[in-house]
DNA sequence: GCTCTTGATAGTTAATTTCTATCAATTAGG
DNA sequence: CCTAATTGATAGAAATTAACTATCAAGAGC
């Protein structure tokens, strides 16, 4: 098999006709030019220049070969154009995967500042069950999750993003709705509607229920917190929803109305996670900075954790 | 820059995803391939695996560089084949240059023959004065020449074919016509007439005439033997001519007539020139058997000379 | 005839590639 | 839960390749 190094003293030989000026355009002396075209020679079994003391000149397959070889380097030049753009920071595509909890809500604020600053960066979003998500980032099918935490797999590695207090949602003309802040002894006596199980936040309500001694319906599940709204509106019960997706989709319709918990509020953390041994992990902090630098402008209802220095 | 092999084991990985059963289709042990893929990450400085003891994946940048490096190494590969292909003998294209007395006259006989042994053998063929011939040939514009021997240049090498006798063109009713054969003192007092300077025919005729003590013209010379055959018709002298020419343009006609020369005649020796150093030289040698061996079958007029045996 | 230039060869050195031995980490099986 | 097997990585040594310097023979130019 030639090497690279042969096919371009080749090309050389093939442009010069001389095989001193070819040496100096390697940057190679003359003897290790002459050895090496030499030794292409007898890898190949055909002779490529013929050579006298007066003259050069490159036989036909000599000729062709030379041809091959100038493309031959050209597309491996190529391959480090390929790989100094793909160090360019954050100008590819992320495969993302969001839980329906988090992703409609809570992209769509930073998605604007993100695209501004990386014009170059595609976010491919795709919305799944946890577990779902889980494996499917464990794969390779996806790059990075936006996710609830803790995340206890011993093959991802997680940040931090933020926490998100979770609000008490109810029907508009619900007696609780002249309150300002809800302490959790209020709820006594209240069906609370959540998510159907599979969701960390079913897990989440469920817990802070029976923390406060509240029921938790079984009888009536949401599919997504629209339709669990829209089951608070008609009087089935009062819910527990993320901070975010109440800015988004409750403060500015009046079906619903949402209350903070006195005090320390029950929250959830959202952070990102990958898996451990990612070449992308760099790109991941960066990004991470940004979007908590994002939200501290723009989601003062949260708090924000990660590092939002530069 | 990547090596060759590099890129090799760049692919290995990429269709195994596991780094000993990618060294095992390359022949090599696993600490090479693995060090030589961390390598070459380091050359183009990005990263190329993502990697954990359990499972290996490539990375985007190593995804586009690898199929990038299989074309690369399939375009290495084609340079072997053609380095092969142009090894098979008498397959290309041979460029040859010819003096007009020559190749209108003998190349005729060989090509039918050289063309159904060797289908893919081109002749490019070309006509001209002897001193541009052999420059063209020198410069490399030419590849072989048909061509009257000797010939006295250092950079090129030569090898007979055949000796082509001269024989006595007249007009049908000149009073040597009657004879079966020409004694040279029956030339006493007759003119030749021959072709005008640079032909090397033009030589030889003069030379014959001066052995001979027999007038050479100065007055009227041809650009052709077809121009000399139509002025010896007319009676304007006679003139001496090869004997393939005879053959292919004087027997079959009536306006003139040829005679041998009683005895040894005078003749001329007819080679192939090609220049020292030529890789083709097998290439060359292998055509002129083939044309001695045609020559052979359809020529009894001249003497082959060249090695018949295949 | 002498000097300069050419591509080639020989011996040596430097660089690269490959090996063996071994490691720490992870997984699978008992 | 423990042990054995397998993984990719590292270190040092050996083998191979590429490059150097010195020099050669041959040819061209003056």
């Amino acid at each position: 098999m030639p090497s690279l190094q042969q096919l371009r003293y080749l090309v050389a030989v093939a442009d010069q006709l001389h095989f001193r000026r070819a040496a100096e355009s390697c940057n190679v002396t003359q003897p290790t030019l002459s050895a090496q075209i030499k030794e292409l020679e007898m890898r190949l079994g055909t002779s490529l220049v013929e050579r006298s003391r007066s003259k050069v000149m490159m036989t036909p397959a000599g000729k062709e070969i030379a041809e091959r070889g100038r493309r031959i380097l050209r597309e491996v030049a190529e391959i480090h154009t390929i790989a100094k753009s793909g160090q360019s920071v954050l100008s590819s595509v992320i495969r993302i995967g969001v839980v329906q909890t988090v992703g409609s809500y809570f992209l769509p604020l930073v998605i604007p500042d993100l695209h501004q600053e990386y014009p170059k960066l595609g976010l491919y979003i795709r919305e799944g069950l946890p577990d779902v998500l889980l494996r499917s980032l464990e794969d390779g099918a996806l790059d990075l999750l936006f996710f609830p935490l803790p995340v206890n797999r011993v093959e991802l590695d997680s940040l931090s993003l933020f926490r998100e207090p979770i609000q008490v949602v109810m029907p508009w003309d619900h007696r609780l709705a002249q309150e300002p802040e809800i302490d959790p002894v209020m709820l006594r006596g209240e069906t609370i509607l959540s998510l159907e199980p599979g969701h960390r936040l079913h897990e989440l309500v469920r817990s802070i229920s029976e923390d406060y001694g509240v029921d938790l319906s079984h009888d009536y599940e949401g599919t997504s917190l629209d339709t669990l709204r829209q089951m608070v509106a008609t009087g089935m019960g009062l819910s527990l929803m993320p901070a975010l997706y109440v800015k988004s989709e409750v403060a500015h319709q009046d079906i619903v109305v949402a209350r903070p918990f006195r005090g320390t509020a029950p929250s959830r953390t959202i952070g990102m996670v990958w898996r451990k041994g990612t070449s992308r992990e760099k790109e991941f902090r960066l990004l991470s900075a940004f979007i908590c630098r994002s939200l501290t402008a723009r989601a003062p209802e949260i708090t924000v954790l990660g590092d939002v220095s530069r």
